[in-house]
Formats: structure tokens, C-alpha cells, sequence
DNA sequence: AACTAAACGAGACGGTACGTCCAGTCTTTAA
DNA sequence: TTAAAGACTGGACGTACCGTCTCGTTTAGTT
């Protein structure tokens, strides 16, 4: 049965603005200066609107980065592991440092602070992360490039872990080569162990 | 020339006092309630005070990890490469599980926001445990265990980042398996490559 | 064009509450103790609806003396001008003495400190007390009592520094006498100079 | 019995430097900024040094004003009681006006919070000026100037209680013109009355 | 000439209040 | 009858001063 709708319908235009100007004022300032009011003064809308869709400010910025990724993520025809990987780590690694950053860093510091917040992070982004990666690893299998008694969950946690330990620390850059490295360094890893 | 030493000097029962309240009230409610004022009002000291010596919360955090770190490092003997890096691993792990988590995970929530304090946070914290890792692997290396060759800063993103990844994002636990299987992950990596 | 009134509207009990407070917390302490602080605790308000709605303390305690002004002011039936003058005169000391001395030498203070201030309470205090001396001076003008060529403006300098004088420096009382004898001097300035 | 004088004597350069700072700082910011730690950093001096020589700020505002008024105040020689007073009030809202008007409202404004400090400044300041006024009645009187029953207290406070309501309200100037008409209604007043 | 004690500068201390920002809730009007 | 908007309570922020304290450092007068 349908609900029945009445009364003063959602304003998708608000919607919009909120998505903007979360996404704008991360940008600005690095992302400090983005709190809820912020968001209200700049979307021109009362704070109560934002609080009745989002549950906190971190789900907004990742609703944010949701829409974001989803055009953004390309897995390209399934060439050798070598080339998948490479490509997919090159990707990732370029949106972060030309878009996401901010966004990601943001997430993960409040997801600290946040235990509800982190569960759905993890479900929302991180998983659906690991899946692709995981779907890779598959295909690979499937070719037998792999050999399947690698704990691949251990290897995206350290796919994943080495590329957030970069952004997070800020130590060194996430450039070509070190997906290259990383590339290299799964390959050996996923392969048969010491014949 | 030395700075002559005028005025009251520092009171070292205040600073003990700051230091074990901000470790007890992390402890208290996994960081939440951690504020300046919670601070002052559990040490029995001004705020000022407090300001005088510490530029940030995340400081406070830093040195009570700092405090404790320095007296837990412990380096043994060094037996194989594979039996102290495992040691040097569920050693880490075993720290962050039993004490330093809820420290951990707040120190890097503030070095997304305060990009001074990160650089603090680097040379501090992140620098002084990745020397550590690179010692295990220098002495490994005069032992001819470590084909020479290896990007060692790599290794390190991969060990450090894997740890990490997994404490903040929390999909999975920093136990003794997790440390073993990271052993040998390692292990492989650092030796010397398919002949 | 009428301003649209949307949004909660000002909390009438709020303000209330924070009038009283202010009051009573005059009265405690001889108006040691009056901060904003104070205020906000003892009326059950947040600080900022305080500044929301008064620039400073002292128009907070400005508001509460205009209230009582407002219903203790009875400016009665004119019947000659001694008796006009002295009725006004032991009125208005009785006033100070009974219920405002404290508020309005926190008031004077105020306005050294705070040029705006000042202004606001020249306006909306001053002018108020010396327009109702006008008044019975004009009315005792209109039936001849006063010899039209005198300058009023400095006879008001004259009654009201009298009372701002004794009530600051504190060397003498605002009694009876004082506003009969003050009366009496009124009368001979305001009378036809010397035949 | 005489105290016994040992131990380093009381500096005379950091009294010169606390009250020449004082008086720099009132003139400065209109008596804004005025506080104990800013007259410490510019006299280069100890807070707790003024503390032990002054009970107060306004202690050593009050100090410098009295410095200052003993080598103002010239009594002339007698002519008349018209001249001599015109002379006194001239010369006293002269000195307000150019000197002493932001030190005397700070004084007064401090009076009101602090009962001590009033009753000093009634002693060392207010007495002092009414002095000087009777001290001109007293010769008026010698010579018949003056209708002996007339109360002098009273005339008193209209003569500085006029003044210090312009100083304080600010609605009007302490100018030539004031010190003169506030002449004639004195002299009006302390002489026989209608015959 | 060495000793003694008070006053000195410097500045840290525990506190209080400041005025601001933001969080999250409540209450009214608009659609 | 729900959405929107603004005022609300409340907590923490970082700063300025307060008045007190504890130092090491002068600077006389006393031995």
C-alpha cells in the first residue's frame, strides 16, 4: 500500500542547496569552517530541514562523496591483473588528491568521534571499496592468476590501509608511482608463494 | 647563551594533574566529554594554565600517548627478522587494544583538522614508530635477511597503514592472527624476489 | 512593507526571567556579583539570548529601572510650584533611597565606561526625568510663578547634580530635608530676579 | 616605638614609572585599557610591587589626580566674592576639561563598586575641593558678602554636584559660559534673601 | 667586607567572566 | 499536516585580568 502523501512536500531544491554548499565550503577552507549552521547560512535554509534528512553532519559530506564516486568509479574491461590493478589504484589515488581529499579526511575524523556515523561509513563507502577490489581479485581467480588460498581480505586491508595512511598522515604523496609500487607489491603478494 | 630563569617556575603537580585527567576522562567515555574545561574542572586548574604549555586538546592527547609509549617500546633481542617483527607487531597492537585505541583514533580525528598539529603529530608520533620498524629492518638487513633492494618506506606505509585501517575503520580486530599473518605478509615482501 | 514574522517568536517568560534576575541579583550584593554569567544562570537562560537581545549589562539594568520608572512616575495635580517641586523631589528620593540607588550608580558607572551606553541612557533615562521637571516648570510658567527669562536647562543641571551628587559620593542622605531645602533654593532661582 | 628600616627601600623610580604609566594609559584609550597588568608592562614593573602600595586601580588613578590638583590649585587673592568664584569655577572646569576629565569618571565610576575606595576619595579628594570653597565663602562672609544663616553645605553640593552631572551625563559642556552663570546663581543664592 | 632582609622583575598559578560559535530542540507561520 | 525558519537552552571555546604565589636578583643598612 501506498503511503498517502499529504501535506507540504519535500523541497528538493533545499536538498540541493544543502548538497552544494557542504560540498563548497569543504573546498574553501580545507574543510574547516564546515558545521551546520554554516551549511544553513550558505544553503539559505533553516537548520532543522538539514537535521530532519541527515543524521549528522559527516552523513551529509558523505552523500556528498556518494554522488561524487558514483559517476566517477570506471572499472574498464578486465585486461591482466597487472593493468586492473594499476589502473584502479591510478584512479583512486587521482581522485582523491584532485577531489576527495578533503571529504575523505573529514569522514574519518568524525567517524572517531561517532560510532553510529562509522558503521554506516563503513557499509556506504568503505564496503562497496573492498567490493570492487574484491571483484577484481576475481576475475583474476577466474583466470587463475591468483593463487586462491591468499587471504584477500588481509590485502585490501593493505590496499586500502597504505593509501588512507598516506592521506591521513600526510607523509608522502599519493601520486602515479606509488600505485605503481603498491601494484607491484600486491601482485607479488596475491601470486603463488615460493614454489 | 641560556635564557635566564626568572619568574614562579613551572608547576610540575599541575602538569601531572592535566596529564592524568585527560587520560582518565578518554578512558571514560571513549573521548567524548574530552574538552579543555573537562580538563581544568578534573585537574583542579585554570585554563590558562593549560593553555600556557599546550597549543591544542590534541597536544594533551599526544604527550599522555608520548608518556606512555616511551616507557612500553620495548625492543628485544633480535632473534630471526620473522620472530621480531612479529614480537614488534603484537606488541603494537597489543598496546592500541589494551590502552592507547581511544588515544590513537582522537589524536588522528584532530590532525585532519589542524594541520600544525599533524606535523607535531608526524615527528612525534608516526616518525618515532617508523624508526623503530626501520631498526628491525636494518638489523635484519646485516644479517642478509632483507634482499637490499626493497623500497623500505613502502613497507613501512604498508605495516603502519594495514594497523591503522584497521583501528579506525573497525570492520575487523588488531588480534594476534592479524599480527602473525601481517608477519609473514611482510616477510615475503622484504625477502628477495621470485629468482 | 511589514517584516514577515516567521520562526519562534522571542520567549516573553526569557526576558522576564532575565529582568528579575537581574533585580534580584542588584539587591543581593549591592550589585557585586552582577555579570552576565550570574544572570544566565540564575534565570535559566542561555548567554547568548542575553546578548541576543541587550548590547551590554548595563542596558539589561537600564530596562529593569525604566520599568519601575514607568509605574512609579505620578506627576500629580499642579497646585503651586513649591508644592509641585517638593512633591517631585521627596518623590524621587524616596524612589533612590527605597528601591534604585544601587541600580543607577551601576548605571552612572556604566555610562563612564561605555560612550554608546551613555548616549542610550542619556536618552532614555536622563531625558525622560528632566522633561517631567519641565513640565512643572512650564505649568508654573503658564500661571506667572516663574520669571520667564531664567535659564531652566541650567536649573536642571542644578536639581538633578544635587542628587546624583549625594547619591555618588555617598557624604550625606537623600532625606526629606534635603529635597525641602533643595525646593526652596528652586524656588527663589526660578523666581523674578531682584526687584 | 620606630620600626626598625632595614631591607631594600621602597623604589622611587617604579612609583614614578607606575603613576606616569597610569596617567599615559587614561589618556590613551579614554581610559579603556586601563588595567593593573597593562600598568605593569609599561612601567616594567612587578604586578605584586603595585599591589603592595596600592590597594586598587583606582587608588592610583587617585594618586595621580592628587598630584596633579596640588600644583593646580591657585587660590588668588581675594577681590570679590563674584570674581574670586568665577575665578575657582573657571579654573576648575578648565582643569577638567584639559586635564582631569576621563581620571575623575574613571574615579567616580570606581567609587560605586568599591565602598572603601569611596570613602577614600571623599577624604582625599571631595573634602579637599569643598575646602577650597569654604575657604571663599569663610572670607565672603568676613566681609558681609554673605547672609550668614544661609546653609553652605547645601550651596556646596549645587556647586559641584552641578559639575560633576555635566562631566558625567556629557549632555553639555563644562565651558566659560557654564563656569559664569553658575557664578550668578550662587552669588544669588548665598545673599540675603528678599528682603 | 660580609651579612641580612626587604623590595624588586618576572611570570606561573587558580579563578572568574568575557563575548562568540555551534549543537540540537522547540514553537510558530507558510505552503 | 508536513516543511521551513528562527529563537531557544546550553556547553565549550580561547582570551583578558584578577589577586596571589614563588622564584632569583638587587640594594640598602647592620654587623
Amino acid at each position: 500500500m501506498v503511503k498517502a502523501k499529504i501535506g507540504r512536500p519535500r523541497s528538493e531544491k533545499s536538498q540541493e542547496a544543502i548538497i552544494n554548499a557542504t560540498h563548497d565550503l569543504l573546498n574553501e577552507k580545507r574543510g574547516a569552517g564546515l558545521t551546520i549552521e554554516a551549511i544553513a547560512r550558505r544553503a539559505k535554509v533553516g537548520k532543522p530541514t538539514i537535521y530532519r534528512w541527515w543524521p549528522s553532519l559527516a552523513d551529509i559530506v558523505l552523500e556528498v562523496v556518494l554522488r561524487q564516486a558514483d559517476t566517477s568509479i570506471t572499472v574498464s574491461s578486465f585486461e591482466s591483473l597487472r593493468e586492473t590493478l594499476r589502473q584502479f589504484l591510478r584512479q583512486s589515488m587521482k581522485a582523491i588528491v584532485d577531489w576527495g581529499g578533503v571529504h575523505l579526511r573529514f569522514l574519518l575524523a568524525h567517524a572517531q568521534k561517532d560510532e553510529e556515523f562509522r558503521e554506516r561509513f563503513r557499509e556506504k563507502f568503505v564496503a562497496k571499496r573492498r567490493t570492487v577490489l574484491n571483484s577484481i581479485f576475481l576475475q583474476a581467480m577466474q583466470r587463475g592468476q591468483i593463487d586462491s588460498e591468499q587471504n584477500l581480505e588481509l590485502v585490501a586491508d593493505i590496499v586500502f590501509g597504505a593509501m588512507w595512511y598516506r592521506l591521513l598522515i600526510g607523509h608522502a604523496s599519493l601520486d602515479e608511482s606509488f600505485a605503481d609500487e603498491l601494484t607491484e607489491v600486491i601482485i607479488r603478494l596475491v601470486q603463488a608463494g615460493p614454489a
